[in-house]
DNA sequence: GCTAGTGCACTGGTCTGACCAGTAGGCTAC
DNA sequence: GTAGCCTACTGGTCAGACCAGTGCACTAGC
């Protein structure tokens, strides 16, 4: 040893040139979202590439949820703004090919929503406390199962909004979604209705007081008590003091 | 209103229903990592449709890190094991375009080793503690930079992986290497060294102990000294008791 | 004048068929 | 027995074509 140091070399491939292009791009702000990029037979003369290549690189793109094209649009494919989709997949994919199991999903919902409610404890505004105001009254005001969980998701992203973290609102909203996407086909008993809401005003009482370890405390032990029946014994009681 | 509730549709494309059916058969375990596709000619006839649209369709199961295929290759498309690279690229497309500041990101692995170093306590097993030992030493020895940042990598994976929760594994490596992506530039002064050698074993000791608080507690603490050069004054503040 | 309807030019989705540079494995010549 | 060539494949790319949609300008009718 002791010639020089070479690289291992990987050929790379036109379309993912295009991607590299394009992704740089939206991610200089040169492209925004909600602007059109030129039409697959203008690009295809712009990289003065196949229109196949220019499609296939579009389809990464459309993969990461970056771009979105629509058949007969006279504009070309549209630049979207982030969204936590392509997150969501690759989570997703992640909890069914990777044996994630359910009491594994659901202790991250307690990390990331005791994280929420301690930091939004500290920090929250009074127009927040008002939106988590507003969505308990939902819940209690809710007919259908529908209306009562959408009510209850908008009081976990309030207070996830509140705790001023972009990344700890959408990760917990992604594995909320998958969560509750797993145990869909088990009946939400009705009759939980009445504790969860006490359940969530107890919560919601420590934050308004600031009280953040306290608030963090009962947001676990909610998750905890509504998991539980979909876990075996003790699976969470690590989180729990 | 009180006529048939209709449906939108949505017009799918081909390409999307072979995604579809490959990925659930990965899923599923039908295809197993390390097995193979039939070749793109091949399942351009199993799936009546062109060659293009089978290609678009690999492109897309590439981009979620699904599959990978080479040039040249007698046996087709190889399904890959799952790697958290696709929730990789998306959180890091998350930093980047949608504002996602360093301190959110470093409050973020706050909480992730903070719940990572109160499991691992409490659940830890001998090997995993020899395993933190050794990556310690492996510290302790190091030479050059590239040494002692491996190392230090190694000692947080064994923790996450003592936790027993794949999630925090994996999200904690991701963030990780986000925030020493964007803090690249900038010199990790070799004197830190020895202090955050110290931290390391501080928080290990509070592990051995079965003290889960401390360690959490230690361990934000550790990570609120490395970055808060990097960030304005009090930025991680609301996590430190 | 304005609106309703019709074309048209263009889009993306798909197909066909072709070429090229790689690869792996069998075959041949030594 | 082995070194090296051959071949039958592979994926990457290109060219050209058709179709069903879309938006817009234009036009016919009021």
């Amino acid at each position: 040893m002791g010639g020089p140091r070479f690289q291992p070399v990987r050929t790379v491939r036109a379309y993912e040139r295009i991607v590299e292009q394009i992704e740089q791009a939206v991610e200089s702000g040169e492209l925004r979202p909600g602007e059109r990029l030129p039409s697959e037979r203008d690009l295809m003369v712009q990289f003065s590439v196949s229109r196949s290549t220019v499609r296939e690189a579009l389809r990464v793109l459309q993969a990461r949820g970056m771009v979105r094209s629509r058949p007969g649009d006279p504009n070309g494919a549209e630049v979207l703004p982030f969204t936590p989709a392509a997150l969501h997949k690759s989570m997703t994919t992640l909890a069914r090919v990777d044996e994630l199991s359910l009491a594994e999903l659901v202790q991250f919902r307690m990390v990331l929503e005791g994280a929420a409610y301690l930091l939004a404890a500290r920090l929250h505004t009074p127009s927040q406390l008002a939106d988590m105001d507003a969505a308990i009254a939902r819940m209690r005001a809710a007919e259908g199962e529908e209306a009562f969980g959408a009510a209850d998701v908008d009081f976990h992203d309030a207070v996830a909004r509140a705790s001023g973290n972009k990344l700890i609102l959408i990760c917990s909203d992604v594995v909320r979604s998958i969560v509750l996407n797993l145990i869909a086909d088990k009946i939400r008993a009705p009759e939980l209705r009445s504790r969860s809401i006490a359940h969530h005003e107890e919560a919601l009482a420590a934050v308004r007081a600031g009280d953040g370890p306290l608030a963090a405390r009962l947001a676990r032990q909610a998750l905890s008590d509504f998991y539980s029946p979909y876990l075996p014994e003790g699976a969470l009681d690590e989180l729990l003091e």
